[in-house]
DNA sequence: CGTCCACAGGAATGACGGGCGG
DNA sequence: CCGCCCGTCATTCCTGTGGACG
């Protein structure tokens, strides 16, 4: 690129953009002050944690519901609604938002609630139960209600059983002046069977299901925001009927729906349109898809890497077998000069990879041939290829062409 | 009809980097 | 500084399994 076309570029980002009036409306974290077809759900959250205002125990509550169904939005909303309240009444409220698929340990939920108190938690070293300890004490010493909402509880409790939720549900029986209550938000509808009966009924004193939203009210959802993310006439109806009609054919999610509109605007945008179209809606959901794919591919650790590699080269389109991987995959170690884990090991990696849905398996018994896994990759080899460029340890071989052969 | 393959996956254990209290 | 304990990631050891083969 010449150095004029780069200032061009430059150039136009330094006024305002003629598409957007505030971008940060269309974020994931963004929270609108009013969230429609959702009143009644905020209300009956509302009900139920009023009480902390008085300084009052809370019933715990369980929510669920499938992606984008506002479950983390009208959790966040009333979160903010009770602290600013409580400040307003001068009590203080603590209200802690933790997402445990970005958490993701027991440890790290704890030492999550522990910052909201404003302790400092070194993020290893310690007990759970120091830490859980340190907690209580501080949460006593201050006499105030805390609320903790658990959003991807189910992530949490498969890896690790429902004991955090055990203890945390039966930690009130040691407070005398303070009042814990949690708030469990699960995609998975099939979540409570993995919950011992106890867990069950203390967490599920209320419960609450968010039904997926309608054509029509992602719709509503859209125009809100479309309103307050772009200039008036950059987004026309056509447009963003396209985008509830596709957001709606993926069971109503709402953050697909957002995600459309606002990767069609920054589409439409580099590309100089002046106003959205509907081409670009199309383009927005192919980059969607391939990002979220890269995403997760390019943080994935090194040896679940590797094992992505040898998928792609030894089979991309038909099934290859376990033992088949591990061959291939020690021979792979051995020429990148990097340590071979054990077959047990791979098996666990790949085990995840097959949760993360980036492979598919399926156990096959062969009778006198034994027993195996048939695995198949699911992602596309442009995607896989850009991952692999970029990662420094697989780079080379990639890069080196030497793709075959190992 | 029993055997036995080639793995799956549970449980126990170890190495490691790190914080704590004394 | 030391001895101890912790969580995490990996290894070692182990038992379990469905069906083609003999």
């Amino acid at each position: 690129m010449s150095a004029d076309k780069l200032e061009c570029l430059f150039e136009r980002f330094t006024g305002d953009s003629p598409i957007f009036l505030n971008h940060d409306v269309l974020r994931h974290d963004f929270i609108p002050d009013e969230l429609p077809h959702r009143e009644d759900e905020i209300l009956r959250f509302g009900e139920v944690l009023a009480p902390s205002l008085r300084n009052l125990k809370c019933s715990n509550l369980f929510v669920y519901g499938k992606t984008g169904t506002g479950k983390t939005a009208v959790a966040r909303h009333v979160l903010g609604r009770l602290y600013r309240k409580g400040l307003e009444v001068g009590r203080r409220i603590n209200v802690c938002y933790i997402n445990c698929r970005t958490v993701g340990t027991e440890y790290r939920v704890v030492s999550a609630m522990c910052s909201t108190l404003g302790i400092k938690i070194p993020f290893t070293g310690l007990a759970t139960a120091e830490v859980l300890k340190r907690f209580k004490s501080c949460l006593e010493f201050l006499g105030s209600p805390f609320i903790v909402v658990l959003d991807e509880v189910d992530v949490l409790v498969r890896n690790y059983g429902d004991g955090i939720l055990y203890t945390l549900t039966r930690i009130n029986e040691e407070l005398k002046n303070s009042r814990l209550t949690v708030v469990g938000i699960s995609n998975d509808l099939y979540f409570k069977e993995m919950l011992d009966p106890r867990v069950l009924s203390s967490l599920s004193e209320e419960e609450m299901v968010f039904k997926p939203y309608t054509a029509e009210q992602i719709r509503d959802i859209l125009l809100q925001r479309v309103r307050l993310a772009f200039r008036p006439g950059v987004f026309p109806e056509s447009t963003l009927n396209l985008c509830s009609a596709l957001a709606a054919s993926e069971h109503g999610d709402a953050r697909r729906a957002l995600d459309l509109v606002r990767v069609a605007g920054e589409i439409a945008e580099r590309q100089g349109y002046p106003i959205v179209r509907e081409e670009h809606v199309y383009e927005a959901k192919r980059k969607i898809e391939h990002d979220r794919v890269f995403e997760v591919l390019s943080t994935l650790p090194l040896h679940s890497k590797i094992l992505l590699y040898v998928l792609y080269v030894e089979s991309p389109h038909h099934e290859i077998t376990s033992g088949r991987l591990y061959e291939s995959y020690r021979s792979l170690c051995g020429r990148l000069g990097v340590e071979v884990l054990t077959q047990r090991r791979v098996s666990s990696l790949l085990n995840e990879l097959a949760m993360l849905g980036i492979v598919n398996t399926q156990i096959a018994n062969l009778g006198r041939y034994g027993r195996t896994k048939r695995i198949k990759i699911k992602v596309s080899p442009k995607t896989l290829e850009k991952v692999f460029s970029e990662d420094p340890h697989l780079s080379d071989v990639f890069h080196g062409g030497v793709v075959k052969g190992f």
